[in-house]
DNA sequence: AATCCACAGGAAGTGCTGGGCG
DNA sequence: CGCCCAGCACTTCCTGTGGATT
């Protein structure tokens, strides 16, 4: 084998002509100018958004659909056309958007709606939640002006830290008295609404827009939307775009999934050095992304969820077949703690890591009832297994446990 | 039809961490 | 510095329940 120096490696690849002619269009938070097979939902929300134009303040807006139906996008790119006539107007318009996914506490929430106003600089914990509510109100305050607040994934936030926020943000129009707030919530879990409290969801779902997935043909029309200006002319073969939208349709039309795909085929091509993107790419980078996003995820589990998952995959290898409920993992797990010498926690708890670790889709765990021989989850592992021992296998946490 | 298993999952609280404030 | 605050992992105590078996 002949041994490339640095230099090699950068010069080959400085001279090699790249595939993307604009990769960043594949990236996640880019919005094209035309959102295609979401034209009726653009639409929506403009009408929707449009009172704002007059200096109204428009309804509260909720909007639901699954992931990667295109719901932030929608939202973003009618906002961005809202701010810009806004401008032009003279009104004072702006836009806060907060993924609750990543903020999922009251309290960060609140931070980041206060940075994205431009209120900058509040510490990340340690304040008193309401001092920053009073902070936002103030600065939203200061003048006429409207501010629409975006919170996505919505569910995130709900669920772990309930719907105190949402609540005192539907309210906040009573406490201001120059300034509008308007709320637009965004979700893919539906079953969420039971959850909250009935003021806060009519408030909140004054309107309310629904995205249905994309299907395979749908999917294909943005793929070739996105290729046009990601890739250079004639590198992507339509065969590879059709492949890679049917895949990701049976993802529940996740149009995320299917750029990922299109995005890591074409590092796939580039690294292999290559100047055709074929089918085999996209399969290629079907089993490269899911590998290592397995691997991420499984490498920063706290520990706890990480003896629990090794229990679960333990039974799954050894246990040929056989049904995989709580207190089978509870056993399992208890003995791989006193082998490693971790404290075991309580069933409450380990109850509580399985529906993380389903939250995160590593294992399937659907409660069924077994009659006379009781309740409870039947779980199984949702992808494969040597991903994840081979996350194991490194940690030499556990090692010992693995090796033969 | 009644029973009862093997849990599910809500509520409230603890102990610890990491930060701010005066 | 001591005090306060929120978050996180976890515990304790608890009530609820689908359906095979009695």
């Amino acid at each position: 084998m002949i041994s490339l120096s640095v230099d090699d490696i950068f010069d080959s690849l400085l001279m090699k002509k790249s595939v993307f002619k604009n990769k960043r269009v594949l990236s996640h938070d880019y919005v094209p100018n035309e959102l295609p097979h979401r034209e009726k939902e653009i639409q929506k929300l403009a009408y929707i958004l449009a009172t704002a134009l007059k200096g109204g303040k428009p309804s509260n807006v909720f909007m639901y659909g699954k992931t990667g139906t295109g719901k932030t996008a929608v939202a973003r790119y009618v906002l961005k056309k809202l701010a810009e006539r806004g401008e032009k107007l003279g009104l004072s318009l702006s836009y806060a958007y907060v993924n609750c996914r990543y903020r999922k506490t009251n309290y960060r929430v609140l931070v980041k709606i206060c940075d994205e106003i431009g209120c900058r600089g509040l510490p990340e914990t340690g304040l008193p939640a309401d001092m920053i509510f009073d902070k936002m109100i103030k600065q939203i305050d200061r003048k006429d002006q409207l501010v629409i607040i975006i919170l996505d994934e919505l569910d995130w936030l709900v669920k772990s830290s309930g719907d105190d926020v949402l609540y005192q943000l539907t309210r906040i129009n009573n406490e201001l008295e120059r300034g509008q707030v308007s709320l637009i919530g965004i979700t893919n879990d539906l079953k969420f609404k039971d959850n909250l409290d009935s003021r806060v969801l009519s408030s909140l779902s004054e309107e309310s827009i629904i995205f249905s997935p994309y299907n395979a043909q749908q999917l294909y029309d943005i793929l070739k939307q996105r290729t046009v200006m990601a890739f250079e002319d004639g590198v992507v073969d339509d065969s590879a775009l059709r492949l890679a939208a049917a895949i990701a349709a049976q993802e529940h039309g996740d149009a995320r999934r299917a750029i990922d795909l299109l995005r890591v085929a074409g590092e796939i091509v580039e690294r292999q050095g290559e100047n055709k993107l074929t089918e085999r790419h996209i399969l290629e980078a079907k089993d490269e992304v899911e590998k290592d996003l397995v691997e991420v995820t499984v490498r920063d589990l706290p520990v706890q969820e990480q003896l629990i998952l090794l229990a679960i995959v333990n039974l799954s290898l050894s246990s040929n077949g056989d049904k995989i409920t709580t207190g089978n993992v509870k056993k399992v797990y208890e003995d791989i703690c006193i082998k490693l010498g971790y404290k075991p926690v309580t069933l409450r708890r380990i109850n509580d890591i399985i529906s993380d670790l389903e939250m995160l889709g590593i294992i399937s765990a659907p409660v069924v009832s077994l009659g006379r021989y009781g309740r409870t989850k039947l779980i199984r592992v949702e992808v494969p297994i040597n991903s994840i021992l081979k996350v194991f296998e490194k940690d030499e946490r556990f090692s010992v446990l693995l090796k033969k």
